[in-house]
RNA sequence: GCCCUCAUCGUCUAGCGGCCCAGGACGCCGCCCUUUCAAGGCGGUAGCACGGGUUCGAAUCCCGUUGGGGGCACCA
């Protein structure tokens, strides 16, 4: 993407929809203005100077955004679309897109899970190499304690050795959150004590943002949270802020279970002497029973529907439709008009439901509307397996990419996820054709074996193995025993593909070859 | 319990005070096509949570109720 490039921000926000971020916004026309004048409890000092990615433009600011993951191991889709989303937004305003690693704890800080997180991005169309980054939120650690340094420095933040039982022995409520206790004790740093910020008394924290308008939050209602453990080490709130603040974000687009922690962390950024970000908390991503996505109950990982063969186009295509729609009732749509067209201030601001039903359908328009070599390249992954993705049942020497491409057109209409192409054409590659033992039972019944020696014999004296012979040819050996193509191809399908569903059975004979199709009805037939 | 937040078909959405007895898509159902299954074509099912306002007029604005969601760590 164009990175450098001074854009201007233009918080129009379309029509009077986000009735609440239009109009409540004091001034309108300068948003950032707009939240320095917000709140109220300015910083004693400038504690931290403005930094220079912040630079400004007559009537803006160059947009900077950030999507700052925790490497977990693998990649969820409600990221996927938080990214995708900051990514159109820092483009469409011609600012930069910035990754940034939390990896302070140190549970989570791994580097093959780092590299999960890129290769993620990667596929889902923001290319390494194409953004600012990656930072480490542990590289900026110098950073952090010294403003938490400056914070108690300036008497914004205090230390505390209360402990959590402590806390809840006072409270008698294991959810009413911190107490105030040791606000005036005076106490040094030492063994024990945690840092803590002191939370304004009165008034209250107003956020600016884009799809929500302006929460609003009582101060009085927010508790002294920590901002640094007892080893010095600054916590999430405090380290996210500081890294954003170096990183010169000027707009946190993020999920909506991080609201709860915007007033904290814009009272971290007013106490630190920055104007605060514009925000924008989307929805989070839910599932049917309409909790949110996680990692645990639910499928999330974005490498799970990778593998089953999802395309990146039809993935990105339908994430963005969550909470958000294209005009003209369009919904499958190029990239481009989603990049052109995507507006933050319309995201609906409830919960989406990630319906894989849909998904598979957006997905098998994408497959349909490959090129066929298009889909033959896109299938290879399930014809020889990756390290991801299982290998075929089939040994590597039997596969034929000549019957593979002959086949594939026929395929292509038929298969939702690429992972299905190998149930579809295994039975070309296999030494014998994988069984289903229902098919079986449906299939061969009274007339079968019959009609299996019927089907060889013509089949043998056929004189042009093609696929409208062989039709011709079993539909006349049906008709001879008063049965419809429909009902007389069953046995012979099952007896060669081990299926009752599949490809057009005729054109899979021809690309199968007389040999094995004899041979395949023959061994059928001695089974009955 | 406290704080925040949300509310149009089963689901994702369009709707920005009259164009809406609400449009599209997925799903589901039916029909056509058809060698199975798909694909494709045609048709159908189904919704403004509720109650008060404001207004000549409300799915659209306001208030309340109800219901849903998120958060409440020396995790991120």
């Amino acid at each position: 993407m164009d990175r450098g490039l001074p854009g201007r921000i233009s918080h129009v926000v379309r029509g009077d929809r986000r009735r609440h971020a239009a109009r409540q916004r004091p001034g309108g026309q300068d948003p950032l203005g707009a939240v320095g004048a917000r709140t109220g409890q300015m910083a004693a000092g400038n504690l931290v100077a403005e930094r220079p990615g912040r630079a400004r433009t007559l009537d803006g600011v160059t947009v900077r955004v950030r999507f700052a993951p925790s490497p977990t191991g693998m990649f969820h889709v409600g990221g996927a679309r938080s990214a995708l989303q900051n990514w159109i937004y820092a483009k469409q305003h011609g600012g930069a897109f910035v990754l940034r690693v939390e990896d302070t704890d140190a549970a989570r800080n791994r580097p093959e899970w780092t590299e999960g997180i890129l290769s993620a991005l990667d596929w889902i169309g923001i290319a390494r190499g194409s953004y600012e980054g990656p930072y480490f939120q542990s590289a900026n650690a110098d950073e952090q304690r010294a403003a938490a340094g400056r914070l108690y420095s300036a008497g914004r933040a205090y230390y505390c050795d209360c402990t959590r039982e402590m806390v809840q022995a006072r409270t008698g409520n294991s959810y009413a959150g911190y107490d105030g206790f040791c606000r005036d004790r005076n106490l040094g740093p030492g063994e024990g004590r945690a840092l803590r910020f002191r939370t304004p008394d009165e008034g209250e924290t107003r956020v600016v943002d884009l799809i929500r308008g302006e929460p609003t939050f009582e101060n009085a209602k927010i508790e002294d949270f920590v901002i640094a453990r007892a080893d010095g080490s600054p916590v999430f709130l405090l380290a996210n802020v500081v890294d954003d603040i170096t990183q010169g974000i000027t707009h946190v687009i993020r999920a909506e279970e991080h609201l709860p922690n915007t007033p904290k962390q814009q009272l971290l950024w007013d106490a630190l002497g920055v104007k605060p970000p514009i925000w924008a908390h989307v929805p989070v991503v839910v599932n049917e029973k309409r909790q949110k996505l996680s990692k645990r109950r639910d499928k999330v990982a974005l490498e799970a529907y990778r593998d089953e063969g999802y395309l990146a186009d039809a993935m990105r295509n339908y994430l963005m439709l969550l909470g958000w729609a294209p005009s003209n009732d369009r919904e499958i749509v190029p990239w481009s008009v989603i990049e052109e067209e995507f507006r933050l201030e319309d995201v609906n601001p409830s919960p989406a439901f990630f319906d894989e039903k849909k998904l598979r359908a957006f997905n098998g328009e994408y497959i349909r509307a490959l090129t066929v070599d298009g889909f033959i390249a896109a299938c290879q992954p399930w014809l020889t397996g990756t390290a991801t993705i299982p290998a075929p049942p089939w040994s590597p020497a039997e596969f034929d990419a000549a019957a593979f491409a002959q086949v594939a057109p026929l395929a292509q209409t038929r298969v939702a996820v690429l992972g299905e192409i190998v149930a579809n054409v295994d039975f070309l590659f296999l030494a014998e054709p994988a069984v289903d033992e229902a098919a079986w039972a449906k299939a061969m019944k009274d007339g079968a074996a019959d009609l299996l020696d019927a089907a060889a014999s013509a089949y043998e004296a056929l004189s042009e193995w093609e696929a409208g012979a062989l039709k011709d040819t079993l539909e006349q050996v049906g008709a001879e025993r008063g049965l419809k193509l429909g009902k007389a191809q069953a046995p012979v399908r099952v007896a060669v593909t081990g299926r009752s569903v599949g490809l057009p059975l005729f054109e899979s004979l021809a690309v199968l070859g007389r040999e094995r199709t004899l041979a395949r009805i023959r061994a059928a037939r001695a089974k009955l």
